[in-house]
DNA sequence: TCGGAAATGTTTTTT
DNA sequence: ACATTTCCGA
């Protein structure tokens, strides 16, 4: 047990106490995933069963990195048995095991919140509400909230406050909304993410003999991120661990952000409460940053009243002071971080993966994102639209989830007319109104459509729609989900579709969905769990990479591994970067327009920005905007007062003097400030330019970053005709050798240069300049 | 029924 | 600035 002999006092304490209950005060970087993971390592060295240790994570990866380092140490193959994921894909999994038990079938389908905000929508009009005064998303997030804290329809319409607030909102009809919703998801077989922890919920109070069993299962049970859990988590946690007490729970209520769902650092006081003889340990060193960033990050806590007194110190070097940087506008804070990035990397060869940029909201990623582009910078943005909400996806994935469950009306409609097949809205309310007075689902009124009245055209297309979901339901019975996926998007014309789109968004598409396709594959075909949750059926996927992150998703190929790393700061909890841009750090963006007028709102923007602070082993950067454009217009913004308070013998402060012109940023050139919009005009153009010719290509793909000419501006499309040069702002200079349609509809294949090769291109969209033959 | 044009709203943060 | 929704003519 060596391994154990690497750990402080404290973290040693933390690992030996396995019987009881343990509450770990973790300060940042203090080492918190290396005791979790070293303890879950000496209990299966003691002779713990994997198959009875429950560890519930924040992200799916970070269970994931947590398993790898725990058979690193073991050197053997049993944290694969482990329990061990986030509270929904743990739970998702019981549930689709006990699903008989609530009522739902096995596979459930899993609505993401574009789904489930989809049929409250509809709910919403059904009930002939404004829709202006009751917004999807307020409605959703009342439903939400309600869920969170284990009020169901019933006590919602009997709670005197809540029907207070309602009222005093204007909005009395949530109530009703929210039955109906319940209601609609339950006929369609699905549950929204509030309704995995709801349910888990309603299944351990409502089955004595399934509680029994889990309660049983997990003899040992440790929980990460404790500070944001909400009153649900806590609820189940506390049934499931009533029995054997073994429960350790982890967090810093100094990096609680979770608020807006729900979370409450309450339970991290009750905690002390429910068990009679906590033991408690705190763990103050920290590892990972310099004693500057470290004292900066306590500073900017002790602005906090609410908070647990602890002292995080380090035994790390001092470091450099930290930068604070103001812009003339949002494009020239891009610019600005991508030249420190090129700069540190120049100076100190730095790597690319070793820059985080981390924002308030995922609006703000745009001017980093043109900056890094320009200086052919590799990145990859977290967050934001992910792989699986991309409309391409959804789809395919509506017709997979029609194939496992067609109670699933959300999905059924999503398809019935993708591609066009000539079933338009007014056949699908008569459709509706049949299954509504004969008090069946939309899919049953389907297969008996010759009742609803419908002919001709539209009752073959129907019919020809329910025969073939039906072929691929009875061909998953023989044959694997790849090939019955695969060919359901043939059969369907969905595949053959997207096929036929040879524009660069349509290539890109079709490989989104090669990819899609990759990972069933890889799911169902790699058997990597034991025991009764284990699962590699199509069902199963299904429901598991609707609760997958962004963070989830692999970084897969080489050349997307040395990339700088884009992400909110909520994305960026848990992880850490040797260099560290937060930036916006203006009033109104971040604290957000929204914390303003409450302490503890703003009190958890400061915990937020604290999180975002200790992110950062070795440099940190903070930079913010004068003027900042917001739908489209320039707007003025004040310096964050969390910039105030920051220790003034901690930072080099660049700011801008005067209104329009005045200091230069940190450590990069004067000319920065020459063009108005951060647009690389040309007065702002040549230190960068000298910078780029020697570091030209830095594991970049030639290919795809183009450096577009200095005095880009695309052509008129009518203008464009076949045996003309042009370029495009990425591919770069190519030769027209075909020109089709006209006016809106013209697509031209230009043949490029420097190995891009042949592109079908829609004039309209692609903006090309001709450089030769006008 | 369907496609393009015009109007409208969007910015917290995530499972 | 951009994406989504609604409107309108064929």
């Amino acid at each position: 047990m060596n391994y154990i002999q690497e750990l402080n006092e404290q973290q040693k304490e933390a690992v030996l106490h396995i019987d009881g209950p343990l509450m770990i005060i973790a300060g940042a970087g203090s080492g918190k995933t290396k005791v979790l993971t070293t303890r879950i390592a000496y209990l299966l060295e003691r002779g713990v069963d994997a198959f009875q240790i429950l560890a519930l994570t924040f992200t799916n990866k970070a269970a994931a990195e947590m398993k790898e380092r725990i058979t690193k140490i073991l050197k053997n193959n049993e944290a694969k048995n482990l329990y061990m994921g986030t509270f929904h894909s743990v739970f998702a999994k019981i549930l689709r095991f006990e699903a008989d038990h609530l009522g739902y079938p096995k596979n459930f389908t899993i609505y993401d919140t574009d789904d489930a905000k989809s049929v409250l929508k509809q709910i919403i009009k059904a009930q002939g509400f404004d829709e202006k005064l009751y917004k999807v998303g307020f409605v959703y997030n009342r439903i939400s909230t309600a869920k969170n804290n284990l009020i169901g329809p019933a006590e919602y319409a009997q709670d005197k406050d809540i029907q207070i607030e309602d009222a005093r909102n204007n909005r009395p009809g949530i109530a009703g909304l929210y039955r109906d919703y319940v209601n609609q998801c339950y006929k369609n077989g699905a549950m929204d993410f509030d309704d995995i922890l709801m349910n888990m919920y309603i299944l351990l109070r409502k089955f004595p003999e399934v509680l029994a069993k889990y309660q049983h299962r997990f003899k040992y049970m440790m929980i990460d991120e404790y500070q944001d859990t909400n009153l649900a988590q806590y609820h189940i946690v506390k049934l499931l661990a009533a029995v054997h007490e073994n429960i350790c729970v982890v967090g810093d209520d100094a990096q609680s952000i979770y608020s807006f769902r729900g979370a409450s650092m309450q339970n991290i006081f009750q905690y002390q409460k429910d068990y009679s003889d906590v033991h408690i340990i705190k763990l103050e060193q920290n590892y990972r940053s310099t004693k500057t960033i470290l004292d900066a990050a306590n500073h900017i806590i002790n602005n906090n009243k609410n908070q647990i007194q602890k002292n995080l110190w380090t035994d790390n070097e001092t470091g450099e002071k930290i930068k604070v940087s103001q812009s003339f506008s949002d494009n020239d804070e891009g610019k600005s971080v991508a030249d420190f990035i090129i700069e540190q990397k120049l100076r100190n060869h730095y790597s690319n993966s070793d820059f985080a940029i981390l924002y308030r909201t995922n609006a703000q990623s745009r001017s980093f994102e043109e900056s890094l582009r320009r200086l052919n910078i590799n990145y990859k943005i977290y967050g934001g639209m992910s792989f699986y909400q991309r409309k391409e996806i959804k789809d395919y994935v509506a017709y997979l989830r029609v194939l496992v469950n067609t109670q699933d009306e959300e999905s059924v409609k999503r398809i019935i007319n993708l591609p066009a097949r000539g079933i338009g809205n007014t056949t699908l309310n008569r459709i509706s109104l049949f299954a509504n007075e004969n008090n069946i689902s939309f899919w049953d009124a389907l297969m008996r459509i010759a009742e609803v009245g419908i002919k001709g055209a539209t009752y073959t297309a129907i019919e020809n729609f329910t025969l073939l979901i039906r072929t691929f339901q009875s061909e998953l019975n023989i044959k694997n989900a790849y090939d019955v996926a695969m060919n359901l998007g043939k059969q369907s014309g969905l595949l053959p579709e997207l096929h036929a789109d040879k524009t660069v968004e349509g290539l890109a598409r079709f490989e989104n969905v090669e990819t899609l396709l990759n990972s069933i594959k890889e799911f169902t075909e790699t058997p990597d769990e034991e025991g009764e949750l284990a699962d590699k059926s199509l069902g199963s996927y299904l429901q598991q990479i609707t609760l997958l992150t962004d963070a989830d998703r692999e970084d897969d190929d080489e050349a997307t591994k040395d990339v700088v790393k884009l992400m909110t700061i909520h994305a960026a909890k848990g992880l850490e970067f040797p260099c560290v841009f937060v930036v916006g750090l203006e009033e109104n963006i971040f604290p957000s327009a929204m914390s303003l007028y409450d302490r503890d709102d703003l009190e958890e923007e400061r915990r937020l920005f604290y999180v975002a602070v200790t992110r950062a082993k070795k440099k940190l950067w903070i930079t913010l905007a004068k003027n900042r454009y917001r739908f489209g217009t320039l707007v003025n913004n004040e310096p964050s007062r969390f910039v105030e308070e920051l220790p003034s013998q901690m930072i080099e402060k660049n700011m801008l003097a005067a209104p329009n012109y005045g200091g230069s940023s940190v450590g990069s050139p004067p000319s920065l400030w020459g063009s108005k919009d951060g647009a690389f005009g040309n007065k702002a153009k040549q230190p960068q330019d000298k910078i780029i010719a020697q570091k030209k290509v830095v594991g970049v793909n030639a290919a795809s970053t183009h450096q577009p000419s200095e005095n880009f501006v695309a052509t008129n499309p009518v203008n464009i005709q076949m045996g003309m040069r042009v370029e495009h702002q990425r591919f770069g200079f190519g030769k027209v050798v075909n020109v089709e349609g006209n006016a809106a509809d013209k697509k031209a294949k230009i043949i490029f240069e420097n190995g891009v090769g042949e592109k079908m291109m829609m004039l309209n969209f692609a903006k090309l300049m001709v450089v030769e033959g006008n």
